[in-house]
Parts: structure tokens; C-alpha cells; sequence
DNA sequence: GGAATAACGATATTTAATTATCGATATATT
DNA sequence: AATATATCGATAATTAAATATCGTTATTCC
């Protein structure tokens, strides 16, 4: 019943995926089986039963698996049952964007506090949250205690901003300026690069790197069927 | 000389890493070794020094890599010599990051047009760009043939704005919607998703997943000595 | 009610990626 | 000039991920 402790992250990373697409289902949809989720994701059919399988989710033959059962399985893995607090440094474009975002809650993210070093922005809000002076970066991230940092300034701020989030106690960073930041060996920074996407994107456009959905032999007359 | 014609996904999604890294270095460093480079990334350094083999760089013993050699051998491999296509639909706060980012042309990317379906953005400039009307979209692109049509509109528009770039002849997709698009077979898509990256974080503060970059028993002493 | 079948779940195989090992080399040091 | 050593580059071993295979099951169709 319970999933198991460990999940490979290339899964983890899939299931958000199979909940985009279980939402976009029609509402009196019962069952799903994992060759239409393939078919439509432009998965493998072994690979999605072992990634809802991972979240322990069990199917039934010839129907598949219960649409609510499996979205209640996988979204109460992917937030842990919980909310995660945040604060978010930089509030420039990407910034509000973020926080916009994040704001939706069905993420499992709770943003506490969002601050900016322009003046002009400070004490206004903006996307529902009042932006904090950079002063108090160190004090408020002290009480609130967030799981997780959010950095969206730009890169030659960064690693400034990465310090002071760790002096304050935060362990998990993520990051989303385009540099690379030095952290102490028990702070986790998940950087959040466009460069590295872009390099995909770079060679999709020349043709000279295999898709990133690799089609194998075997599947080739399945994906064929798809449009 | 020239790099072999497949580099690893995973391998060309480092590549940007390095060059951030590189740049970092102060102005007068020569040499650079695969080992100082690990150390300071948080990788193994045979890891290292198979990348960049992989684009064609050779070291000296003991000394390294030349710098400067290695850095424009990484950026020309990275954007294949040439500046490449893009159009943009979608001028909210992550659009307009976008554009403005991707605007440094030297991530090998020219942002041809941008678009909105807002009447009140439509003729106004937007982070450098006049933004279009979507009545001009699909004869835009079929004049300019962008080689990238980029995706920063909200989910429910996404797959329409996606078709149409489809009809006007855009074969790769960089979607930041968060929703699975739909496309021919001879289009590919790269998704853009926060949520998959919001999914490591979770397992990141829960402590519950293995770090990204996982340590390995020999390598824990050289991680120690880091900080 | 019985046969046909679509889909599951478990196991095995293959492929990709990472990490380890080690000889060769060129620089620095004595 | 000789020696010690840091680093490379190549190959081998390991680990992780994806894909294939196949027996089982429960539903549907006859």
C-alpha cells in the first residue's frame, strides 16, 4: 500500500505528467490504462505502469487504473500529504511570474515572504504579496523557518542572495539565476537552468541528437497509430 | 577535431554548466583541471573530463585544460556556429523574462516576434519587441519560418496557440505552459515543467530522495574537502 | 457459460550513464 | 638531470534506467 521509500528521480519527475494529463481527462472517465497514458504521453507502456506502480498504484486487467484513485495517489505523494513554506528573492519579471504560479496552491508550496532590493518595489504588492526590503531577508527567513529558497535575481546577485539565505538557516535552494552558486555541503541547490534546455532545443533544431522520447523499434508502429 | 556527431543528453545538458563556470574564473587563470572543475560543480571528475571530450577538447597533464581554447570550443559547439530562430507568444511576466533573457543574444537565440492575445499589450514594446496581434501569427511565421516557437501563455491556450504554430510550419515546440501538448509526429515539443522540478525539490526537503548529485563512496573525501 | 483478449504485474534483458582503474605524460621540484 | 606527482585519456566495471517478454487475470463478446 505504502510507495515505496525510493523513487528514481527521472520517475518522480514523470509523475506531475500523468496528473496534468489525469486532469485533462473528461470528468466520466472511470478508468485509465497505462497504453492510452503511453500512447498520449508519448511513453512507453511498461515505463508508466512502473512509475504509477512506484506510487503504488494498482491496476485491474483489461480496464486499467481508477482515474481518482490513481490522482489521489499521485498528488498525495508529490506534496507528502503536506504544505511546503518558501520565500522568494527578486520580483522582477520571472519573480511575479513564480509567485503567481506558486501561488496556485494545489503546488504544495506556500510562499511566505517575497522581497526585492528596488526601492520602488518594496512595500508594494505584487501578485498578492507585499514585497519585503532586503534587510529583512535575514530576520523574517529566521521566524518563518522556510523549507525552501527561491532565487530569482539576477546571476551576479546571486550568489549574495544564496549566502544570505543560508546564514539564515534555509537548506534547500532553489535557483533560478543563470550561475552556479557555492553552498555548504549540507545545503541543497536545485538550479533551474534555461541554458541547459536551450542546449536540447539547440540540437532538436539541428537534428543531430536523438529525440528526447527515443523511438525504439518495437514502439514505432504504436506511436505510428497515435495521429 | 571535430566532436563526435552524439553527445548524450544528459552530457550536452552539462555543457552549459561549464561555460557558466568558466566564465566565473578569474581573468588571468590559464589552466584549468577536470578536478578543479568537479570539485567546484559538484561532479566526478571523470564525469568532467568525459564531457568535454565529447566536444573535442584535450588537456595537458598536470596542467589541464587552456581556458580560453576550451571555452569557445564548448559555445561553438553549443549553438552550432549559428544564430537560430525564435518566435514568442505569450507577453505575461514569464514571457517577458523570457524575452529579455533570451535577448542576450549569446545564448545563439534571436527572437524574431513576440506575441499576445491582450489588446492592451498588442503595438506596445515589450522588453525590446513590438508586441503582435495573434491574427499575425500564422503568416509571420510562415514568412520568418522561425526555427522555435516558444509557449508562455496559460494552460488552457497553450495546445490552440500550439496548433497554430504547427499550421504555420514551426516543427519545435519549447513549451512552458504547464500542460502536455499535442502534436504531429514530426514536431517535437520540449516541456518546460516547473511542477516536475517542484517534485525534486519536495523530495529534496523531505529528505526522503537522493541528493541530485549523488556521492559516491570515493568521492565523499574530496567532497569534504570542498568547504 | 466459455472463449477471446486487453491490460496488468513480475521478471529478464538491454541500453545508457556514471564511476573506477590504471598506464602514460609532461610539469614541477630537488 | 633525475625523481616525484598531478592530471590526462582510455578502458573496464558498476549502477541506473528503459524496454522486452510472458504468464495471469478479469472483462467482454459470443
Amino acid at each position: 500500500m505504502l510507495p515505496p521509500h525510493l523513487v528514481s528521480p527521472r520517475t518522480l519527475q514523470r509523475l506531475p505528467l500523468y496528473v496534468s494529463y489525469l486532469h485533462s481527462l473528461p470528468k466520466d472517465a472511470l478508468y485509465i490504462s497505462s497504453t492510452e497514458i503511453a500512447a498520449q504521453l508519448g511513453l512507453h507502456p511498461v515505463q508508466v505502469r512502473k512509475d504509477l506502480a512506484a506510487v503504488g498504484a494498482q491496476g485491474r486487467p483489461r480496464l486499467g487504473f481508477e482515474v481518482q484513485t490513481l490522482l489521489r495517489l499521485l498528488t498525495t505523494y508529490l506534496n507528502g500529504g503536506t504544505q511546503h513554506s518558501a520565500v522568494l528573492v527578486g520580483m522582477g519579471h520571472l519573480g511575479r511570474a513564480l509567485a503567481a504560479h506558486l501561488g496556485f496552491a494545489h503546488y504544495g508550496f506556500t510562499i511566505q515572504a517575497v522581497f526585492d532590493n528596488d526601492q520602488n518595489l518594496v512595500g508594494s504588492r505584487l501578485a498578492g504579496y507585499e514585497v519585503q526590503k532586503m534587510e529583512n531577508l535575514v530576520p523574517l527567513c529566521q521566524t518563518l523557518k522556510p523549507a525552501v529558497g527561491i532565487i530569482t535575481v539576477p546571476a551576479e546577485e546571486a550568489q549574495g542572495v544564496c549566502d544570505l539565505l543560508v546564514q539564515a538557516g534555509v537548506r534547500v535552494i532553489w535557483n533560478f539565476a543563470p550561475t552556479h552558486l557555492a553552498v555548504p555541503k549540507d545545503v541543497t541547490v536545485q538550479d533551474e537552468d534555461i541554458a541547459a534546455s536551450l542546449a536540447l532545443i539547440t540540437k532538436q533544431i539541428l537534428g543531430q541528437q536523438p529525440s528526447l522520447v527515443p523511438i525504439s523499434r518495437k514502439e514505432e508502429s504504436v506511436r505510428d497509430g497515435i495521429l
